[in-house]
This record gives C-alpha cells, sequence and structure tokens, in this order.
DNA sequence: CTTGGGAGTTAGGCTGTCCTAATCATGCCG
DNA sequence: CGGCATGATTAGGACAGCCTAACTCCCAAG
C-alpha cells in the first residue's frame, strides 16, 4: 500500500523557526541567520545547525547571500503555526478573560498543541477572527479583510489624527505599558509633537498625552488618512 | 541574592509520565515500570531510564519491589498535569465545541502549554468545573463535590437502575460508541442482563439496548443505590 | 533442586537541540 | 595591500529521549 512516506513529524522547535522566518518576513525583513539567532535567543553555530536540518526537511533554501527563503512547504508551515498562535491569542483573550499583554507569550506554548481539528473549532468558537488581538491579521481567515492603508507612527505629522492599527506584541514590557495608556488597535489618538532632536514622539490618547520613543513609533502602525472601516 | 536553584525546567515527557503515574493511582492501581511502559507505549527500557532522570529530579521513589512512589513534589507536579488537563478538556468541550469523544487526546497536547496564570483564567471562564466531560474528579476544584458511593457497572445487579458517574477516557473507539449510545455520565441506565457465561452485560440507555462486554463494564462506574446528586 | 519465564537493568546507538571554541570568508579601512 | 570586524561554518561536547540486545535476579512449578 505504501500510503506516504512516514511524515517526519515537525518539532516545536522547527516550528519556532519557521514562525520566526514568518513573522520577519511579514514585517518585510529579508532573513538571515544572525537575525534569526537574535530573535530565536539562541547562538548563531546552534541557528546554522538548526538552518541545515531545515533544509534537509525541504523546509527553507540558502541563498548565495546567506538569505533564508522558504520552500512552498515551508511557507505552508510557518503560516499555519502563525495562525494557530493568533487564534490562540484571540481565544485566551475573548473566551478565557487573559489580559492583552499577556496573550501573546501565553499562546506562544499553545500554538504548538492545537492541531487541524481543534483549529476549525476554534476558529468557529471565535467567529473566524480577522486579526489577532495586536491588529495583525490571522493568515487563511483574513482574507475577507479589506486592509486599510497603513503608516508607521512616526512618519504622521503634527497635529493630525488618526487610529492605531498593529502594535508590536513581542515586548510585554511595551504591551503593559501601552494596556496603562489605551493605546491598542481601535484607539484614535492625535500626533501632539514630533521632536526627532530628542527622539521622541507625543501622542494624545483618551485625553492623556503618551510619549513614546521614535524606535517604538515605527513600530506601531496606524491607519492613514480618514481611513476606511474593515469590512463587517 | 541566591533565589533557589535555577528551577530545573519539567519537560514535556517528565509530565506525561508523572501524570500516568497520578492516573494509575487514582484508580488504586499500584505502578511498576511495565505497567507504566504499557500506558506509556515505549520499551521497559526506556522506562527504566526515565524513572532514573525522574528519581534524580526528586518526583518519585522507587522501593525494594520495584513500585513507584511520588514525593511530595512528584505528586504536586503529577496533580497539577492532570488538573490542567482535566480543565483542558472542560475548555474543549465547553467553550469550542469540540466533540466529547475527542475531548481526551486534544487535551492531552494542550495541557503542557497552559500555564498557572491561564489555568486560573481557564477555571474561572468555566465557573470551577468540579469533574471532567468523562466524570473524573478535577483535583484542586472538586473539594466541594460530595462524591455520590459509585461501583463499577458490573456490580450492579439485573433489573436495577442507576446512573453513569464515569467512563473511560483512553479509548476514542469505546468513546465514539459510548457517545452515539448517550452512555455519558449523567445518564440514567438499566441493568437488562447480566450474562457471564458469554462475557456481556447488556443495558437499556435512552430506550435502546447496549451490549457491552464485561471487561468494559468494570472500567464504567455507576451510582450505588439512590445516588445523591453532587453538591450545588 | 533445577530451570524457565517475567521483570528490570545495563550497554550501546541514534536523533534533536543546545552550547563553546576554533576556523573560514568577505569586505572595508587605513 | 594587510589586517580587523562581521558573519557563518565546523568541531566537539552535553543531555534528553527513544530503541534493541544482552544480561541479572527471582520466584515458582515440576
Amino acid at each position: 500500500m505504501l500510503l506516504g512516506e512516514p511524515k517526519p513529524e515537525i518539532s516545536v522547535v522547527v516550528e519556532n523557526y519557521l514562525q520566526a522566518i514568518y513573522n520577519l518576513k511579514e514585517r518585510g525583513e529579508r532573513v538571515f541567520p544572525t537575525r534569526l539567532a537574535e530573535v530565536m535567543d539562541v547562538s548563531v553555530a546552534t541557528v546554522a545547525g538548526t538552518l541545515k536540518r531545515l533544509g534537509k526537511q525541504g523546509m527553507i533554501e540558502v541563498g548565495e547571500t546567506k538569505e533564508v527563503h522558504f520552500t512552498v512547504r515551508g511557507s505552508e508551515v510557518g503560516e499555519s503555526v502563525v495562525r494557530r498562535h493568533r487564534l490562540a491569542e484571540c481565544m485566551l483573550t475573548q473566551l478565557l478573560g487573559v489580559e492583552w499583554p499577556r496573550a501573546h507569550v501565553e499562546a506562544h506554548r499553545l500554538e504548538h498543541a492545537i492541531s487541524p481539528y481543534v483549529e476549525t473549532k476554534l476558529a468557529m468558537a471565535l467567529g473566524y477572527p480577522m486579526t489577532n488581538p495586536f491588529g495583525l491579521p490571522i493568515p487563511g481567515y483574513c482574507e475577507g479583510l479589506n486592509p486599510p492603508a497603513m503608516k508607521p507612527l512616526n512618519e504622521i505629522g503634527e497635529g493630525e489624527t488618526t487610529v492605531v492599527e498593529q502594535v508590536p506584541e513581542e515586548d510585554g514590557r511595551l504591551l503593559e505599558f501601552f494596556d496603562g495608556n489605551g493605546l491598542r488597535p481601535g484607539a484614535s489618538l492625535e500626533v501632539v509633537e514630533i521632536a526627532p532632536y530628542k527622539g521622541t514622539i507625543t501622542v494624545l490618547v483618551n485625553g492623556a498625552e503618551v510619549v513614546l520613543g521614535t524606535e517604538v513609533a515605527t513600530t506601531v502602525m496606524v491607519r492613514t488618512g480618514a481611513g476606511s472601516d474593515p469590512v463587517e
């Protein structure tokens, strides 16, 4: 009968690497071993070894410039992990009442434990969400999303008003800070002051002034112009 | 400052062994390496090695008769895993609409991904359930449970009527069968025929006759006598 | 008492995942 | 053009988990 090769079992570590690669590419970054070592918090030597395994498993290819590229299969798996991660974040915040800033780290454990069957049930229970609690699109479910035009917050002019679309989810401290100041996707804000000489941007959210570093401001995506609401 | 040893990181495999030991002991079984090898589906040699690690980690002790005993710490961890497992089963069936027979296997992956924080949130969202969907008590939450007197189904006399309290959760095929016949905790049944000579017990559930092997019947726990409802 | 089977351990091997240290390659700067 | 910094690989080691094969130990039945 010989029904296909015995399925190589994708390990948690492999899933995490593919997820990290997906996330970097999603932000428009090119992926190199050193960068991966940073985000995975392992040594570059370890990344070299793991990338070799990923290559043998047909998940990635490495170009002459050492840039890491997905194969079709790798892209599918990476997308799958990201999808489960973001659905898990929705579940944690919407169904379990987990606090917003914690959802990301908690979902990082859960994502590997969600089977395709549970994923379908979870998506149904959540009403097929199109973005996660941080505003990032959920691949496979966001296709109906009419993506509003976005810019990083630092490119908005002084005095302009806009709406937060996406915030970076990696740094728990930063999320706590955002949470305490109402800086979440959907929040309206006005840019009060741009002060490159001291590296800060000041915005008005819910009537309170919030000061951000320019670097952080580049990671907050806001709607450009009047912006259209996402389709219902 | 020296705040305790650097926390030895309990692995998924270690959690699974402690969970298996807990489950066996819960049923009144004494735990030996060979039995563990069966339920863990690994070789006895592997169990020997892993038990050695568990011993070094202070989770278990092995007596001269080779019987495996929990240390205090091991018992705590084992109970914690079982608690998370059963809460996950409740979540899957109640919150996500996962089908009853599948909850056990799916929860087996999720249990390791639930942090103490998420556990508290999950328990709250579920209204602090005292049993899992298969009728087994959830340690740490079942203390208010007034456990009704139970017997295995095979000890009920012909013609008697009772209520299902617990069904075994390990075998998916069996659960599908139970599910299809309405044989779940809370279901009323009447013992129609006990036929030891052919090794079967026939019960009436929801007006339909269901035939079980005697062996399986010993694993179905039912209420004895009129039985009192669990406390509200 | 002897022997056979069941239970358990030990030896030795494999893979995955991590590490440090040493090495190689490349490009840029003085 | 020589040499250093950066980036990447290789070598070598560790540990967790898994396996099979070979051994020990002990009890019980003949």
